[in-house]
DNA sequence: CGCTATTTGCAAATGATTTGCAATTAGCAA
DNA sequence: TTGCTAATTGCAAATCATTTGCAAATAGCG
């Protein structure tokens, strides 16, 4: 049988292969976040993804471990919003480092292209059309004390 | 009686004044833990903070509405390390808008000059002594679907 | 087709944070 | 100084997000 390009195409997505490398099963639950992941241009929490999924498809601790283990190879990315729950967006590309655009009321997101502050709210906001924006920034790494 | 400069000086702290302007009293629990933040050179979490002060001298959950009312005020500034629980450290100017660069080992927190974030890390790096740096940055805003 | 490491579901544990409510208290007013 | 009242506290219990243990199910290789 023939692959159809109208009906379920799925063994053509980038996630498929690296999956398979890392010697993860391709199953039923982690196909259905994916290509639900794929379907919204917004980071989903666990919760969402758990209830956007027909109904007993794949259980809430499932959609955790899941999502867990994509990003540790990097295919999801987590946004931690502030709000307790934590979101995950799929990273079309392996491009990491990139910056997001959250609408802080639909937690809607888009890229940015570039990687400064300076300046940048303004610059981002008139791009983009968002209002009020403000951006989170915070350094990360091993001080001094610590480094022995 | 006179106030002494040796003992307890609790009337001249930037704090006292903000919390009265804003109808707040100045308890027990809140001096206790406004000194406590203002000793350390860290973001404390809520259970940190609980911790550290004298036995009994306050509860966790009051740790908790404290903390929390202090931030509303501008008073002390929430750290989202990512790990589960939320830290806090004093503002000690009322300057918004301050980066920071956090140890992921101790939470040991330095502030940041300037806000630039191009070649910020190794720049960063190279004048804090930390390894390993890398940062965060997220915006936030209102989408244009969202202004209605 | 069979085997085995990987996954899943379900129940229950954890941990952070919040809420309800009655008792307590800071700070203003008389 | 003494009262009064709104703000605050403590304690118990509720929520919520996330994790863990374990036996049953299964993807994917040989």
């Amino acid at each position: 049988m023939g692959s159809k390009a109208t009906s379920k195409v799925c063994d053509d997505r980038p996630w498929q292969a690296r999956l398979r490398q890392q010697s993860r099963k391709l199953t039923g639950p982690r196909r259905a976040i994916l290509e639900l992941l794929e379907r919204e241009d917004r980071p989903l929490s666990n919760k969402e993804i758990f209830q956007a999924l027909p109904k007993g498809q794949c259980d809430l601790v499932t959609v955790y471990r899941s999502v867990q283990m994509l990003e540790r190879l990097g295919i999801v990315k987590r946004f931690q919003l502030g709000d307790g729950a934590a979101r995950f967006a799929l990273l079309e590309s392996g491009d990491h480092h990139r910056h997001h655009l959250v609408c802080t009321r639909c937690t809607r997101i888009e890229e940015i292209g570039e990687c400064i502050v300076r300046e940048l709210e303004q610059r981002v906001a008139a791009r983009s059309k968002f209002k009020a924006v403000t951006h989170r920034l915070e350094f990360f790494g091993i001080c001094p004390a610590c480094q022995s």
